[in-house]
DNA sequence: AACCTACCCAACCGCAGCTAG
DNA sequence: ACTAGCTGCGGTTGGGTAGGT
């Protein structure tokens, strides 16, 4: 099976894999445009990249999806819609690529069962007026070499209401946010469906600090701070 | 047994952002 | 400032397979 440009396409073979993983090996990940010619695979670089990250890369966890690691990916994309890398990132073991065919299947299902109860919710929604609930989706940030950040200037956490002590991050007004954060009613009721997390309408990051400072929490892993997280996910600046 | 359908997952494609020249 | 090349990401596709009829 071979492309328009002579390159290989389809499934990996066992041969090949263990080339690339070869590869991978004697010169690290990188330079992926020089994989196939360092490897000897007639793939591109596109493909050889996504082999090893998918699949060949270790401590890739396979099988099923645990009902913790479910329950965070529910509420990531709640928080940040379809950033599958992001998402990812938070689930040790798990490709981006297992995190999206997850979902879409996942939103499937969802979608299966939803259309059953489909007339009840259109005659209970015919009574009320619903805006549709809106998807934090942080503005994609690159680090450069430039970067305030990379020079040290990192965020000032009393913005947004953060007290580090004794190395731990310690952050105030938390609660258990993910009782209602699936739950869109309050919003509704409150009149906040339209907000923004991060940002907010008028921009500006610590109009939501509370709700940024416990959602941050749950998902801050050992060790790591406040800043990471934002650093993480390119709000840091 | 044959066919159909839905599901799962690996892989491809196109695009946006970044960097170096 | 501009451009070309590279990388990473999200959307989409296609092949294999399990389950139902």
């Amino acid at each position: 099976m071979e492309g328009s440009s002579g390159v290989r396409k389809g499934t990996w073979s066992q041969i090949e894999d263990d080339l690339l993983k070869a590869c991978v090996q004697l010169y690290g990940e990188g330079n992926w445009h020089l994989v196939p010619k360092r490897a000897g695979l007639n793939r591109c670089r596109k493909s050889c990249r996504l082999r090893w990250l998918n699949y060949l890369k270790p401590n890739i966890k396979r099988g099923d999806f645990s009902e913790d690691e479910i329950d965070m990916m529910i509420r990531l994309h709640k928080l940040l819609g379809n950033r599958w890398s992001l998402i990812a990132g938070r689930l040790p073991g798990r490709t981006s690529n297992d995190v999206k065919n997850y979902w879409n299947t996942y939103a499937r299902r969802k979608l299966h069962s939803h259309k059953k109860d489909n007339n009840i919710e259109k005659q209970a929604r015919a009574k009320t007026t619903v805006k549709p609930h809106e998807v934090i989706k942080p503005v994609p940030r690159a680090l450069t070499k430039t970067s305030p950040r990379l020079q040290g200037k990192f965020i000032n956490s009393s913005e947004v209401g953060v007290s580090h002590e004794e190395g731990a991050t310690s952050i105030s007004g938390s609660g258990n946010w993910w009782e209602t954060f699936l739950d869109d009613k309050e919003d509704i009721e409150e009149g906040n469906n339209n907000k923004c997390f991060f940002g907010g309408e008028d921009g500006a990051l610590d109009l939501w600090g509370e709700e940024l400072n416990s959602i941050a929490c749950d998902f801050l892993t050992q060790g790591e701070t406040w800043s990471d997280f934002l650093l993480d996910l390119g709000l840091g600046d």
